[in-house]
DNA sequence: ATGAAAGCGCTAACAT
DNA sequence: ATGTTAGCGCTTTCAT
């Protein structure tokens, strides 16, 4: 930079001055020396300005698994809203763990990022708090939703959950089982929450053995329905909380040689990429999960820009697709009224 | 860091050379900066660190679209390696486009990245000659690679794309055809390639009709494969070229109503994400993605450590999951000799 | 309208 | 074994 001032006969802080346009410049030596950064081929140093600005437009982004196309989505959506504001993002995986989970803030913190987006944040929490006081650094969490008062932004879980059981208690199902995995994980419970109320409305009374919990990984949800799903005491129609479990269930099904709808029905919470080419054709709730991570990046720009607005939680409504693994007909209303 | 130095008593260079180990102290005097820089709850400013080392540890990866299964997994393979060599990862979204690609670069050079990662660079490469000048900045291609020597790790491809026609033709088809997609792409020139030398080595000629090019999107391979799928004339068994393209053929199939392999074969190169649970049960080519992204950050850390070394070329080798949609018998010999 | 200079938080060369 | 200090590249206050 002092070269350029050297360059164009002007001191540091006016070519400080015409890059930011921070404060008026005679025409003449703009151009000036507009023209000696052009020549020099000229690249600020984001560095050097965050330095004194103490601002480094640039965010850290932590989600659970880079693998998982949901997440994909949700990146891309944070990655546009953050190259629309001129903003950089630093991306951490915590494979799900607390621990790596809180390495990674540290990391970001260290780089001083200006804002942090937990994509889906490890349920087990310890340290969690301390990432929180008000002298912490701004913070978005991003589908997995904390109760106390902060910027998050989620989709809705209860309610589609509900009618997705409504909709099959309709179509005349009354045996319905709920692989609901981990039933820590808020976003989990939360949709066995929303089955819960359907059976509820419905009267139909919840039994234990038709809930499927605890199970985490698509090889455990696979080898705890076979079990399930063999005889004749099997329940009618599925719901699934996941991608992972609607796998396993599939794994499961696949073992035992069986079909859905025919054997039984399903709908699954979350949609597998490439679903609409292959079959079983499943009906799925989709999360919008661009959308999600887009308005992640929107809230914390609003949270930066004014760091004393009040938390915002935003919900973005799922869609409802259609397909043929519940067996209701076609013309079947949607539960989602839409 | 100057208020740690007045609580343990000792200079800022002190405390500095505790934090680092760069040169010895005394250790009473070590421990007593160690204990100040705990009460403190010290975090050292990697910004800071970074203006007078000049390097800021971190590394910029640039991929086309990050909602894409294979390019999360090339992600994770490069966040793992970075985290474990204490590096921080930058990423930017492309979406295919030359001109967002650049402009990444730039954002990341004016971010001090130590190094780059072009996880898919646009093929078209305007521009691009002028990020690879020496005095610029170590890069490192992923997935698709150029011809010049260049640090750059991507899957073979020619040799397995022969060996699945070759598959073919040994299990008695002879009318072939390749969904080749858009042929200025060299990743998907080199797959034609394979597909080209298999037929040679058999005698069959090169069709014309038979190689379908110049389609981008899933939506034109759809549009694309009808005609051809149609009528007696159809070709027997179809080689695809990547995961879109295969999705679109699927569309295709499924719109004539048409089964793999009862109607038409089909190998696809790239697998669909959960391929294992769905039918139809694609034969597929796996890139090993997860490890090409580990591969890629460490040449790149080897490049930074030794600035002169020699450039290097990896090629990881896929592997061949057989399936059903090939129509051979499942006692038949792997393509690929394992 | 422009310039001089301090300083952001560190590291490292040079002293002692 | 430890301390002093210049300076990384910029922004911005205070002068002029």
């Amino acid at each position: 930079m002092a070269d350029i001032a050297n360059a164009a006969n002007v001191s540091v802080a006016t070519v400080s001055h015409v890059i930011n346009g921070t404060r008026p410049v005679k025409e003449s030596t703009r151009l000036r020396v507009e023209a000696a950064l052009d020549a020099a081929g000229y690249r600020r140093d984001r560095l050097a300005r965050a330095m004194r600005r103490s601002t480094t437009e640039t965010v850290g982004v932590v989600v659970s698994d880079p693998t998982q196309p949901v997440f994909g989505q949700m990146i891309q959506g944070v990655a546009k809203e953050a190259r629309a504001a001129g903003y950089a993002m630093m991306l951490a995986s915590s494979a799900d763990d607390g621990q790596q989970e809180l390495e990674a803030i540290k990391t970001f913190k260290e780089h001083r990022v200006d804002g942090i987006i937990l994509a889906e944040v490890s349920h087990d929490l310890a340290g969690f708090d301390e990432m929180l006081r008000p002298d912490s650094i701004p913070l978005v969490l991003l589908d997995r939703l904390a109760s106390r008062r902060l910027d998050q932004v989620g989709a809705e879980t209860v309610g589609p959950m509900k009618r997705i059981v409504d909709h099959l208690i309709g179509n005349g199902y009354d045996d319905i089982a709920i692989v609901a995995g981990d039933l820590s994980v808020p976003t989990l419970q939360e949709r066995f929450e929303g089955y819960r109320q359907a059976l509820d409305a419905a009267d139909i009374p919840l039994r234990s053995d038709r809930v499927v919990d605890d199970v985490r990984t698509e090889r455990e949800v696979r080898a705890a329905m076979r079990p399930i799903l063999q005889g004749n005491e099997r329940p009618r129609a599925l719901v699934t909380s996941s991608t992972n479990i609607t796998a396993g269930v599939l794994g499961a099904l696949h073992d035992l040689d069986m079909r859905t709808p025919r054997d039984v029905a399903l709908v699954s919470f979350d949609e597998l990429p490439y679903a609409e080419h292959f079959a079983p054709r499943i009906t799925s709730v989709v999360q919008p999960a661009v959308q999600m991570g887009e308005h992640a990046m929107r809230l914390l720009l609003r949270r930066l820009r004014n760091p004393d607005a009040q938390a915002r939680t935003i919900r973005l409504k799922p869609r409802f697709v259609h397909r043929q693994s519940c067996g209701c007909p076609a013309g079947a209303p949607s539960p989602f009224g839409d």
